[in-house]
Formats: structure tokens, C-alpha cells, sequence
DNA sequence: CACGGTGTTGCCCATAAGGCAACAAGCGAA
DNA sequence: TTCGCTTGTTGCCTTATGGGCAACACCGTG
């Protein structure tokens, strides 16, 4: 809980009842009155009249001529783009990040999808001294790597010319690439075995918004030895939980 | 304007002052300290100190331990939200409908995007006596009409079997209309002379969210000896502006 | 260490805001 | 058409609130 709501600060109580206000109308399905409005929020009908009056006014509601009700109003909406665009995904995830490290044991990731390729820009190493090393600011390989398979599934193109062969396990042939791009978008995550660098496994979730547009990819990845089938499987339920919690900042 | 904020009520002047407070906050690309915002609002400190405390309880905004700034809260995004699930397209549109009628003399439709096609859901009738009637819930016949070219260009699907050619001018091959489509996804706007019915033009254009997802389509329609090429060419400025007018609900 | 700026909070006082009452308007039922 | 009820607004009065001053703690820089 943040410090300064903790304090002794004085509050100002007519901001306080705006936002009574303003919480009441987005709760309802429907517009609503001034009298039903002073119902719900124990404020005299006369003081929610003056609160919808200053905050039409501003924007933030909107006086519906047809009905006299309100509703909820576009400045709103324009707000909430702002602080949007101000988000930082890596502070609103980092939690996330430790937690899934946590239960997995094993280095978390946050890639954001680029032009061309998804992009590492934060993790969380695992605590284990035999870990799978991540770097920042390093590009995926899409057909190789379970964040590229989620960036792929969400549109990413694959690049011209031959796939590369990092392992013998590396999947080249493209419709077989197509097969596991399927594969990903259909279950919602995506896998790689030994297939950019022998020994080194990884799973990834698509971050989504409210439109299903790709805002990141959290990954999950081990060294073969530790991080196989059986906990492969097992960090799957936790690798969504993780994905879906953060992208609740979109979708709400 | 509304008749409310016209009215001799009395404003709630700490909510003004808040709001002023979101309003800077919005308007800023960082985070800002206490004084800041002091200075950009001219009021005093200590007030909008007090005025931050009460938003950030309620989570309009937030306090940036790390630098003790402000940005715009969460909880905004969620208000922002609830605002835009209950706006009715039509109620946004319907301005900008009359001033595109008035401006090309012709019909002027808006569709909305549905599973197989798009369905008329207002229009503006033409003034003139001579005028192409539409109909509400009406479905576009996607390969015939503009509407349902650029229904098409944005993931639209054509039905299957064979395509209905309803004028001499229809296009039927799959591939021709694969590449009006591609026309139309190129030039941001769509066309239809004489496709679905004899003597009957028209254009469209995408009403888009930020994420380029299709959120309506707005058309304008006439009979070709009045919308005939010249007409349907001074049409198309004036039909992208009304269409970018109406996108920015949800581009801000 | 000194200085300047930031952010918060105690405190005082003027006024803003809450709420009561009155009023106008609308709606549904008789 | 009339009546009763509810809604929504506004005049007005009272008082509790909120604005702002001053003081303080903290921080960064020179």
C-alpha cells in the first residue's frame, strides 16, 4: 500500500464524494439518476447535482438530454489512454515476474514484441546456480524459440532466406513452423525443446489487450536436466495465470 | 452545449481543482512532482498536495515512490473503460453523419462490423427527391458494396460458393476482388459504381481504434447520374476526415 | 556544510459546500 | 384533466471544510 495513503494526510472530502460518483455510474449498466445516484452513495441529492454538474463540465460525465440521467463521460476515456501510454509493462509485470520465478524455480522473461523479432527487456534469474543465462535488449529467434513461436502466432513474419539449424532439433522446414505457429495460437502458449541451443527449454504466453493485440510475451526457461517434461507441464497453469493477471491492465 | 453546464448551478470548486490536476497530469509526457503541478495550475502547494493524496487513495492516481512524482492512475483505465462500453456508437456518429450529408448532398450510412458481414445500423437520408434509400440492419453484400470491401480489407471473410453477380459490373472472380481489396486497404477507402445495383455508387471508409481494429464503417452513397465520378472524387476527402473524426473516441 | 528546492503538515480563518426546503417539471394512474 | 409521486434543481443558511501561510524535514548539488 503506497505510504502516502497510509499517512495522516488531510483528504479533501468533496474529491472523495466526486469519486463516489463517478465509481457508482461506472458499476451500473446503465445510466443513472441524480436521485438514484444519491441513493447509492448516501450523498444528499442536492450535493450529487452540484458533484454532476462540475464534473459534466470537465468532461468526466455526461448529461444524457433525452433522459436527464448521466453517465460515464469521454474525458474519461481520453484519461485513461493517457495513463496507458505512461504504463512502464516491465513495473506493472515485475511482480509477476518474481512470482512465477518463484514457483517455476527457473529465469522468467518479459520480451515486447518489435518489427521483426521480440525483444528481451526484463527477467529474473533463477536462483539456481545452473541457470539459464537471459540478456536484455536480445532478439528472439522466432523459429526457434518459444517467444518467437507466441510473436509469430500474434503475425510476426518469419525472415527470408533459410531457417537456421542451431540444434537438430530445430524445426527449418516452414510448414512445420506454420504446424507449431498453429499449435501455439490454438493452446495459448508455446514451447521449444533443445531447439536454439541444445540442453535449454522454454515455454511463453502471449501478454494480450482487450483487442487481442500482443503487448508482450513472458517466457519461462530451464536447462534441460531440470526444467523438463514433468516441469514443463507443471509451470504451464502458472506461465497463463501470470500472463492473463498482467494482461489485466488492459482489459481491466 | 449542454443545458446543465449553461445553467447558473454552483460548481464544486475542489473537484474543478482536481480535475485541473488530472488535466496537467494528462497533458504531461512524465511524471510530475507536487510542485510542479503547483505551478501549472497555480495552485498552491500544499493544496495540491492534499488534492494528490485524495486522487491516489482513490487510485486516479498514482505516487511514484522511487522519484515521489505523480502519474495518472490505474483506476483511470478502468473508469476510461466503463466509459466506452457504454457509448453508442450511433450517439458519437451521428454529428458527423449530418455534416457528411450536408457536405456531399447524398446518403450517408454507418456499419457496423458482424460476424459475416457488415450491417447498416443509422444513416442520414439525402435531402435530394432523387436519393439511395437505406435500410437499418441491412447486411452488405461484401464483394458488391464498398461497405463490404473494406469489411474485407479488414478481415472480413467472402462466403462460399460461387459470388452473385448482381450487375454487369459486379466482381465475381475471387482474385479480382482480392485485389480491389488490397486497393482498399492501401488507400484507406473503398469503392462500389454500379456493383450492387444499376445506377447506384458509393464510398466507404474504416472507422478504426488505436490498435487499427475496425470499429464501424461510414459510407456515402448516390445514383450515378448525380455521385458519378467527380462527385464521388470530392467526396473522398470529406468522407476520411468524418472517419477519423469518429476514430478518435478511442485514439484520444 | 550551506543553500535552494521539494513535499508535507499544523494551524487559522474565510468561504465554499452540504443539506434543508421550496419549487418546477414530468409521468402515470384514476 | 387532475392528482399524487418522484425527480432534479436551486435559494439560502450554517458550519465544517479546504485554501494557503509558515514551518519543518529531506534531498541534491556545489
Amino acid at each position: 500500500m503506497a505510504q502516502v495513503e497510509e499517512s495522516v494526510a488531510r483528504h479533501v472530502a468533496s474529491v472523495d464524494r466526486a469519486v463516489a460518483v463517478l465509481d457508482v455510474l461506472a458499476q451500473s449498466q446503465s445510466d443513472l439518476g441524480t436521485n438514484e445516484i444519491a441513493r447509492r452513495t448516501q450523498i444528499n441529492a442536492s450535493s450529487v447535482s452540484r458533484l454532476l454538474a462540475t464534473l459534466a463540465r470537465r468532461g468526466l460525465v455526461a448529461h444524457v438530454a433525452e433522459t436527464g440521467r448521466y453517465r460515464l463521460g469521454l474525458r474519461l476515456l481520453e484519461l485513461g489512454n493517457a495513463a496507458l501510454s505512461r504504463i512502464d509493462l516491465r513495473d506493472v509485470a515485475r511482480p509477476h515476474l518474481h512470482e512465477l520465478a518463484e514457483l517455476t524455480g527457473e529465469t522468467v522473461t518479459l520480451s515486447v514484441p518489435g518489427e521483426l523479432e521480440a525483444v528481451t527487456m526484463d527477467f529474473v534469474a533463477s536462483d539456481s546456480f545452473v541457470q539459464s543465462v537471459a540478456r536484455l535488449g536480445r532478439p528472439s529467434v522466432a523459429h526457434a524459440t518459444a517467444i518467437g513461436k507466441v510473436f509469430l502466432a500474434f503475425g510476426g513474419k518469419l525472415p527470408d532466406g533459410p531457417l537456421v539449424a542451431y540444434t537438430e532439433r530445430t524445426i527449418t522446414h516452414r510448414k512445420k513452423v506454420a504446424e507449431e505457429v498453429d499449435s501455439t495460437a490454438r493452446r495459448g502458449w508455446a514451447q521449444a525443446v533443445g531447439e536454439r541451443e541444445i540442453g535449454l527449454n522454454a515455454l511463453a504466453a502471449p501478454i494480450i489487450d482487450g483487442q487481442s493485440a500482443l503487448k508482450g510475451i513472458l517466457g519461462v526457461q530451464g536447462p534441460a536436466g531440470r526444467f523438463g517434461r514433468q516441469a514443463m507441464r507443471s509451470a504451464i497453469a502458472p506461465l497463463l495465470s501470470s500472463a492473463n493477471a498482467i494482461s489485466r491492465i488492459w482489459t481491466g
